[in-house]
RNA sequence: GGUCCUGUAGAGCAGCUAGGAGUGCUCGCCACCCUGUCAAGGUGGAGGUCGCGGGUUCAAAUCCCGUCGGGACCGCCA
């Protein structure tokens, strides 16, 4: 049996007889000639079939019907690719293929987004539905990668926890064995506690959100690029970190994804060595100076001056990144570490990138004291918090980290106009299917 | 959850303001024509409960009410 070679690859076998499989791309047909191409996993390579035998043999063959094709390969500058199949012997491995809901041998997607996502099996076989999760794989492979590179431990946390984690995002309840549990919203706990163990510690995996946020950036499932480190001096040690980690995926997708990339024509960013950072009072300040709004006071950015602000790094520091740090405690989570000097401030940040927040991180709290104080403030039991709180007591470094969205990522280096087009099965208030 | 927009053939749309036979466009599909196609080209054809329910009217895709989908922005978040 003649082994398999890719649709890439054809060029290089001239003169040779090769089998090739793959899906039924298109077929062109002429009076004495029909022209059938072929996609696999490296691309497209081009069959002719020139004698009625031939093409008597591809007759009932619809597109996406999975084929293999033994024949010869010749040059021919009249071949895309400069090479081509001739002689072939065509047998299908698939049975007919149903026709998929819109062609997908055009090179620009003519659905719209809700019937991409009804036929995710099949439309995502499009070359330009498929890059964006060709650099979803790459990006989480630079993300592994860098912080492999820094000493870090891969950890696995539960996904199925017995009490909601943070504060903010709603969580899904399910039955466990009969008792309440909950889909975890977010490793943080768990990542907290292994930094007791491993000191440096990433993990990447889905987190459940039932928050009823019905936009294109939102899912009530998500992958979470997360990582935890301690002996840490302040946020700044995280910012420097996760400096690194987006250089590292930039670069992955760089290396690992060149084809989605060239395919999407999309512009890879630079990443600064050291990114732009900008206190968000002095966001505020900013914008209430250039823009005639007057966000001064609010404790959050609106998506709007996250965008202006994402194009403000570009034009004042030519970066498509930007920190806004030292978010107002209000609005973190109890186990932020305030700013020492203004403690109504916190050491955290939020990551901006081209214009949408894809990552928060900051500094913990680390000493089992500051835990009770922070939710005797927020006036909240903990009891709740028993199994969390004796990690603290059993001895902890000043630590922190962060977490990014990984479809988040990848919407924004794409120019996706809605995360899903990063998602493979989006889970939203009105998906659940496919 | 709020505001605005939207639902017409397998896909993407126009028609609606000012009611008159499912009227049309770009593709796909089927048949035929075409000796090098490249998102091929040509001729012909099939394909529709105009999201669903109710109302107004001689007459509703079109106007009104309800309902169920879809999208954008906002709230909020990664």
């Amino acid at each position: 049996m003649i082994s398999r070679v890719l649709a890439a690859d054809v060029p290089s076998h001239v003169g040779a007889e090769i089998q090739i499989a793959g899906w039924l791309h298109r077929r062109r047909q002429l009076k004495s000639l029909t022209f059938l191409v072929i996609r696999d996993r490296s691309g497209l390579v081009q069959v002719v079939l020139a004698t009625a035998d031939e093409m008597a043999a591809a007759a009932g063959l619809p597109e996406e019907t999975v084929i293999a094709v033994t024949g010869t390969v010749t040059a021919n500058t009249q071949a895309p690719g400069g090479a081509e199949i001739i002689r072939p012997v065509i047998t299908s491995l698939s049975g007919p293929a149903a026709p998929p809901p819109f062609d997908l041998y055009r090179p620009t997607v003519t659905a719209a987004l809700p019937t991409v996502l009804d036929h995710a099996p099949t439309s995502l076989r499009h070359p330009r539905l498929r890059a964006p999760f060709e650099i979803n794989a790459a990006a989480e492979a630079g993300f592994r990668a860098t912080l492999d590179g820094l000493g870090f431990t891969e950890i696995s946390t539960p996904k199925i926890v017995g009490s909601a984690t943070e504060s903010g995002a709603n969580v899904f309840g399910i039955d466990y064995f009969g008792q309440k549990a909950y889909l975890a919203q977010s490793p943080q706990f768990y990542k907290q506690a292994m930094v007791g163990v491993f000191e440096r510690v990433y993990e990447t995996g889905p987190v459940f959100r039932a928050e009823p946020h019905d936009t294109g950036r939102h899912l009530a499932e998500y992958v979470s690029l997360d990582a935890e480190f301690g002996f840490i001096e302040d946020h700044h040690d995280v910012m420097a970190v996760l400096r690194e980690v987006a250089a590292g995926m930039a670069a992955a997708v760089a290396e690992r994804a060149a084809a989605a990339v060239s395919m999407l024509d999309i512009k890879l960013p630079e990443v600064p060595a050291q990114i732009p950072e900008i206190h968000i009072t002095d966001a505020q300040e900013l914008i209430a100076r250039q823009t005639g709004e007057d966000p001064r006071g609010e404790p959050d950015l609106t998506p709007g001056h996250e965008r202006w602000l994402g194009e403000w790094a570009v034009r004042e520091h030519g970066s498509d990144f930007l920190y806004v740090t030292g978010y107002p405690m209000t609005k973190r989570p109890f186990y932020t570490h305030p700013e020492p000097e203004r403690p109504a401030y916190s050491n955290s940040f939020d990551l901006i990138f081209r214009g949408m927040e894809i990552v928060t991180g900051g500094q913990r709290l680390h000493r089992e004291a500051d835990y009770l104080a922070a939710l005797a403030e927020r006036g909240e039991d903990p009891a709740p918090y028993a199994s969390y709180l004796a990690v603290f007591a059993a001895g902890m470094p000043p630590h922190g980290g962060f977490a990014m969205g990984l479809e988040r990522w990848t919407a924004r280096l794409t120019a996706a106009p809605n995360v899903r087009y990063a998602t493979l099965f989006p889970r939203d208030l009105h998906r659940l299917t496919p």
